[in-house]
DNA sequence: TTTATATTTGTAACATGTTAACTAAATACA
DNA sequence: TGTATTTAGTTAACATGTTACAAATATAAA
């Protein structure tokens, strides 16, 4: 059976690359779970935020799940048309839209959050839970500012 | 002076959002200082492979580069056209095809092989050089095979 | 040698990343 | 009050990420 073959092998020290080859590891799994819900990495991290923290403007779900506005954007639009959240403008700042998760996503996420909390269960559990959390710590620690 | 202002703030706990976060941390002042060359990160990354490891195919490009054959195909495209790289089919097998770097992408690296090993060098000194290493480490642990 | 299979590269289609420019609304301030 | 600035969100344009599939070539099997 001849499948597609792109994968992403060799070692290499170079920070970058490391993590994007980490987060392509961490990630590939979860996708693989949501093709059967037909829905990305990048909605389902909406629809997972808007369902966890409730109704919410566009601003603050982009600092949440690190998208950035135009991106943004754009999956809420798609994630309108698909009946997944209904959005509202706010009626005290006109500029502000309010962003509501739909029973359809919200059926999304019961649908998948046992697994999704399973995949992520597991690559704590490969380092162990210390060397897990000194693994975040290193990461935040290069996000500080100069 | 209004400028664009996405910034992507907040902490989190989640593997997958640290990672993303970080990469970004670590590649946008590579970014900025490319914009000068005119070139993006990812093309940044094929020609200095093909500095530092001379002529290889396509496939062994995107195994040390970490992208996708159908994203190298087009970013070596757009190399060619530029006259960054040049492309010749394999002799013996005529479905390969070497490409090795034109001396506009040798001069873009020479231009800048400096100011990114310097960059680099930045976040290194940021962790320490145990810290850093620990976490290639976790990151490498992550790529494991279940 | 002929056929079947696997490998490699290319392309299409859609979604997201990134930067810049833009609109509309709110706010600051002279 | 009127004007400038800031903020929220959108749109545009281009590049890349991702999956699926097609095409070309090489290799193994019959």
């Amino acid at each position: 059976m001849a499948k597609p073959n792109y994968q992403l092998p060799s070692t290499n020290r170079s920070l970058p690359i490391a993590l994007m080859r980490s987060r392509e590891k961490v990630m590939a799994p979860i996708r693989e779970m949501l093709k059967a819900s037909g829905i990305t990495e990048q909605q389902w991290r909406v629809l997972r935020i808007l369902s966890e923290f409730g109704p919410q403007d566009l601003t603050e779900i982009a600092a949440k799940a690190s998208l950035l506005m135009p991106s943004l954007s754009r999956i809420i639009r798609k994630l309108g048309e698909d009946e997944l959240i209904t959005r509202a403008t706010d009626s005290e700042d006109r500029r502000r839209q309010t962003v509501v998760i739909a029973p359809a996503g919200q059926q999304i996420i019961d649908d998948n959050l046992a697994q999704a909390t399973r995949i992520a269960a597991e690559f704590q559990y490969r380092l162990g839970a210390d060397r897990f959390e000194l693994l975040l710590d290193l990461l935040a620690e290069l996000e500080h500012e100069v």
